[in-house]
DNA sequence: TACTACCGCCAC
DNA sequence: AAACGTGGCGGTAGTA
């Protein structure tokens, strides 16, 4: 409101933030005057009602319409309700991991000080950096704009180089999930409620993705043990209700067959094949089932990276190879690929010409750098343009699948709920009795959302908590 | 105490 | 010199 109030009207509004105060300082809406709030509200008022014929024109001119009719508005009123919904969190589960790992970290505290000799604050990138590069003169890897860098990546490579080195790094993953995750969530657990409730940003990303913050529930762990540990503590919060889970599979690798029309990619997708080891199979030239592992989690990597503007140096530093294996793969991948290197080719020359990237729904995106004389900087822009056709078509079919998912719930009085949307899945909250109601629902609705030559895959998952669901179903169509 | 820059890292 | 897109956020350190 405040940008759309200058840019359009030369108007400058008060901002909510500024009403209300952050942090410590901040006091509830109804410890507003109400002479403050009546002005607060009519300035904004008058605002809306003068950018109104404004924007309607403006909308019109850049084809955005059905965007904002048949998606963002009716989606809206959606999120409003998965925010108000929330989740429950097992808040004595986690109080109980608060214990257990504040007494791990404390040992390997003091672990750290025998070997270093000294005590220091881990958690200080500074602090850390002169013990391990000037006290115990351990080989200097990255720099950072201020100094060492001690990344994840650079303490990897000095694993076996000195004790004090998994110390650390197991001292990382320790604070980072405590401090983040089970310190910070039960504190966000609204009393009322007895739940979370997220903040989902609908105009806070520049591809069409939403944002979650208050807390962020998009990045709650997965990969590892702990990780799964702490997701587990999202947990149906209802008697007789379960979690279920359903996502789009390879969603943008389908999105940018479809879109490049790349005959080997939409070929793999038609036959169901898994993607990554057809992939590996077309890139080295062997049968499907001769793929090794290795094989395949190199092409997957590739698959990914190809996507966002991954190059050679990229793929050589994330999969541990030299550049030369890197630049061969490549090499073998896009001559496998062609169309789609086309595609990629033809995107970054129009994006240059334009200026910005318009997607298949008529979501645009501005890109000034496109024409910066700074390499990196156009390099950046480059690559922002590529990732943006897949990311945003993504995002908007499954904002088109909330918006007839919630109205079909709405229609049929059905109790289950909508509760987290993480960009290629949704999560609910479902009463047992209803699990084959949903069953059905959800995914024939995600992939009915958007016709996509590939077709659409959807995985249901259902179970007590978010980290333990058992596969029910994978749908296609 | 509040704000900001920076480093680092979680997710998709 | 940099090299992979989109985010949010915790902790430290410096400053107001």
């Amino acid at each position: 409101m405040e940008d759309l109030a200058r840019d359009f009207l030369g108007v400058e509004l008060m901002s909510t933030e500024q009403l209300l105060g952050t942090g410590r300082a901040a006091r509830k809406p109804t410890a507003v005057e109400d002479n403050e709030a009546a002005e607060f509200s009519a300035r904004r008022a008058e605002a809306i009602l003068n950018l109104r014929p404004r924007l309607e024109a403006e909308m019109s001119n850049l084809g955005v319409d059905y965007l904002f009719h048949e998606i963002e508005l009716p989606l809206a009123g959606v999120l409003a309700d998965m925010e108000s919904e929330g989740v429950a969190i097992d808040v004595p589960y986690l109080k109980q991991m608060q214990e257990e790992l504040g007494s791990q970290l404390a040992a390997i505290e003091s672990e750290v000080e025998q070997v270093a000799g000294e005590r220091f604050n881990l958690n200080a990138p500074q602090q850390l950096a002169t013990v391990l590069f000037e006290k115990l003169r351990l080989p200097v890897g990255k720099r950072t704009k201020t100094g060492y860098s001690t990344d994840a990546d650079t303490l990897e490579a000095l694993r076996d180089k000195h004790p004090i080195v998994p110390l650390i790094l197991d001292h990382r993953q320790l604070s980072k999930l405590k401090s983040t995750y089970v310190d910070a969530l039960p504190q966000l657990v609204d009393p009322l409620s007895g739940r979370v409730h997220t903040s989902f940003g609908q105009a806070s990303t520049a591809t069409g993705r939403l944002a979650s913050s208050n807390p962020n529930l998009m990045n709650i762990p997965i990969r590892t043990e702990l990780g799964q540990r702490i997701r587990r503590a999202f947990k149906a919060g209802r008697p007789d209700h379960v979690m279920v889970s359903a996502d789009y599979a390879q969603i943008e690798l389908r999105i940018a067959a479809h879109l490049s029309g790349d005959p080997m990619l939409l070929d793999a997708f038609k036959a169901g094949q898994d993607i990554h080891t057809a992939t590996a199979a077309a890139v080295f030239k062997v049968p499907i089932e001769a793929v090794d592992p290795g094989q395949r989690r190199l092409a997957k990597i590739a698959n990914f990276g190809s996507i966002y503007g991954q190059g050679e140096y990229g793929l050589s530093q994330q999969l541990g190879i030299t550049g030369d294996v890197a630049r061969e793969f490549l090499g073998q991948y896009w001559s496998t690929y062609s169309k789609l290197r086309e595609f990629l080719d033809d995107l970054r020359r129009q994006a240059r010409e334009e200026g910005f990237v318009v997607s298949a729904t008529g979501r645009r995106r501005a890109i000034p750098d496109l024409r910066s004389p700074n390499f990196q900087l156009r390099g950046a822009a480059e690559r922002m343009a590529i990732n943006f056709p897949m990311q945003s078509l993504a995002a908007d079919i499954i904002k088109i699948a909330m918006v007839r998912l919630q109205r079909e719930i709405e229609a049929d009085q059905i109790e289950g709920r909508m509760l987290l949307q993480v960009h290629d899945e949704l999560l609910f909250e479902v009463p047992r009795s209803e699990l084959d109601q949903f069953a059905e629902k959800v995914p024939r609705i995600m992939t009915g959302a958007y016709e996509l030559e590939t077709g659409i895959e959807v995985e249901m998952k259902a179970g007590p908590n978010w980290a333990d669901m058992k596969k029910l179903a994978v749908v296609r169509a």
